[in-house]
DNA sequence: TTGAAAGCGCTAACAC
DNA sequence: GTGTTAGCGCTTTCAA
């Protein structure tokens, strides 16, 4: 019991005394460790089940481990996180860890990626004593990253760099931006403009996922011949990011037919500008996603979107991240991912 | 540095060393405590910030605090828990304490509410030594809270419950249910129906925000003398839940002109199965939510709901938290908040 | 005001 | 196979 009164709390020792043997013997058999007899591992189970024993995890991590996992996450709001929080979570339920969520301490309205607060983060995952931690789109610089696995077990997940130190699953995401531009030139489209995060550290724009899409985007462009028609507007992966882009675009003179937005939240934003426009989706503007989330899904949304299997990427990561905690030295992984175009009612041929 | 190699972390010790004063010395001044001449504390804080020490949680949790506040959500694929945890990071933001949130470990299809696995959870931050929690409509029985409670300072959103032992802020459920009653009777419908979420334990029920939301739905029906035209559908507050729920409904002979669904996720996936049963909205049938989420203002949907100000919710949990951490014996409040109906274009009047 | 020393609950060496 | 003994990095009495 921390500050509380009730009762104390069954500690270690109450345990062993209770089974009449040292406090090393529990401590074995709450970690399944070499060296205990059948009868002795049955007086301790009994002896824990009958005083309803729990060790505390902040005492097990002044030695051992905390079996605690943090995850980062840039943003709890975009629905494509928690399909890679299930796909950790349900590689890590039949084990002993658990998992803890993490995000900066942003206020609606604010850009994701918001570098110090999420800093903050990760320092406090680390002073907590996570085993291992999972990073979703971090935007720490490569030395950063470096540095904090150097300390414990990472996997990062979105980045396009390679590391030593942690291990890295990452989707193709310019392949993706281009499965976009593909069907929409193939629709008839030529002026597709595109929604993506303002990126404020050039340093590591090559690596986040944001500017590989962007990168995508540009690239697929020209392989189309339509590099005069290349208009990128730059926000943030929000819904109200998307929602002020779209506004932006939906000004222009000439206006874009279809509007190729980096992320689902985002398009949920473009939606909404462009109802508020008085245009009509797909008639009068196509638009498309990134993530292939359960909203793009819905009914009355049907957006054409990439989809990139998060649960897969979050099971993937689990399982790098746990043979990592396993063996500490090995050697790093990277996964790239495929992306799958996922074509739905909110992409058309473009006004005649 | 935990199991990792790298360089040793710097410690208390390294500081106070490196300052040439006592290590308590060190601890007092990183607490703000008592006793530190304004010399010591610049010495100490120099030596700080020179090593770049920050303590280790693990060991402070041993004989203090860990500065970890933990917030338990029952799922988070529901928008409405981020603004929720925007209150209460927003409120907590300048302070020292971190914010950790877990969630059940449910795959997606699961229903919300999944009791063991929140047990699980609960358990391990305790174990973990949480300062405090704030637990978000959990689906533990008054007995088991109040045991959690009485160790470490909590506050529980959503539960319609008063206890001494943890501060309560909730919803006043029973109300915004009545608000959506009111307004589709108001707009001539009669055989509304309602799609909550199923209830296993029949001695919480009257407690939990679906169950309090139900029982207002049915209270305003018999108030506008409907009482035959009940029909309560139990899912769960998933979007899956409110997809299957509405196939229900829709495949009734004479089917219900309006359908209120108990969460703004459950309406998502009432929208989806009435598209796909190629009726509209409003035109063919009324579809209203709860909770009022940034995807029921989004222009394609337009979702009627009910607002009840998520992340006031959160700022006034974390309020009370932290009150009650700094007195662990105080009085427990209970906030009650009122809710209110955002009509948009999701309902309209009944077809003729 | 300052610091020495005793733990917090657990795990890891090392004896037996 | 078992128990004894040191700590892990902090905070907290309690003297000085």
């Amino acid at each position: 019991m921390e500050p509380g009164s009730g009762p104390r709390r069954v500690t270690i020792v109450d345990v062993a005394a209770h089974a009449r043997v040292s406090t090393t013997a529990v401590s074995k058999v709450m970690r399944n460790a070499y060296g205990v007899s059948p009868a002795m591992r049955e007086r301790v189970t009994a002896a824990i089940a009958e005083l309803g024993y729990r060790p505390r995890a902040a005492a097990r991590g002044m030695r051992g481990r905390t079996y605690t996992i943090g995850v980062l996450l840039p943003d709890i709001r975009n629905p494509f996180f928690p399909d890679i929080v299930d796909g950790i979570t349900g590689h890590l339920h039949d084990s002993e860890y658990q998992v803890m969520i993490g995000t900066g301490g942003r206020g609606p309205g604010d850009g994701a990626g918001d570098a110090e607060s999420e800093l903050r983060v990760v320092d406090a995952m680390v002073d907590r004593g996570m085993d291992g931690m999972v990073l979703v789109a971090p935007a720490a610089g490569q030395k950063r990253l470096d540095e904090v696995a150097g300390g414990v077990p990472v996997v990062v997940i979105g980045r396009h760099m390679r590391s030593a130190r942690h291990d890295t699953v990452v989707d193709d995401d310019a392949r993706g931006a281009a499965l976009v531009v593909d069907h929409l030139t193939g629709l008839g489209h030529r002026r597709i403009a595109h929604i993506d995060q303002r990126e404020p550290d050039r340093g590591r724009a090559e690596t986040m996922p944001n500017a590989v899409r962007t990168r995508g985007y540009r690239d697929a462009m020209r392989a189309h011949g339509l590099e005069a028609e290349i208009d990128v507007v730059s926000t943030g992966y929000t819904e109200d990011g998307g929602y002020r882009g779209a506004k932006w675009l939906l000004e222009r003179t000439i206006r874009p037919t279809a509007i190729f937005a980096g992320a689902d939240i985002v398009a949920m934003g473009v939606l909404t500008a462009v109802a508020e426009a008085g245009l009509r989706v797909p008639h009068d503007i196509s638009v498309a996603g990134y993530d292939n989330t359960s909203f793009a899904a819905l009914g009355p949304i049907g957006l054409t979107s990439v989809d990139q299997a998060g649960r897969q990427i979050g099971a993937d990561a689990a399982r790098l991240l746990v043979q990592r905690m396993a063996d500490t030295g090995r050697a790093s992984t990277f996964i790239t991912t495929s992306p799958n175009l996922v074509v739905r009612r909110t992409t058309a041929t473009p006004p005649a």
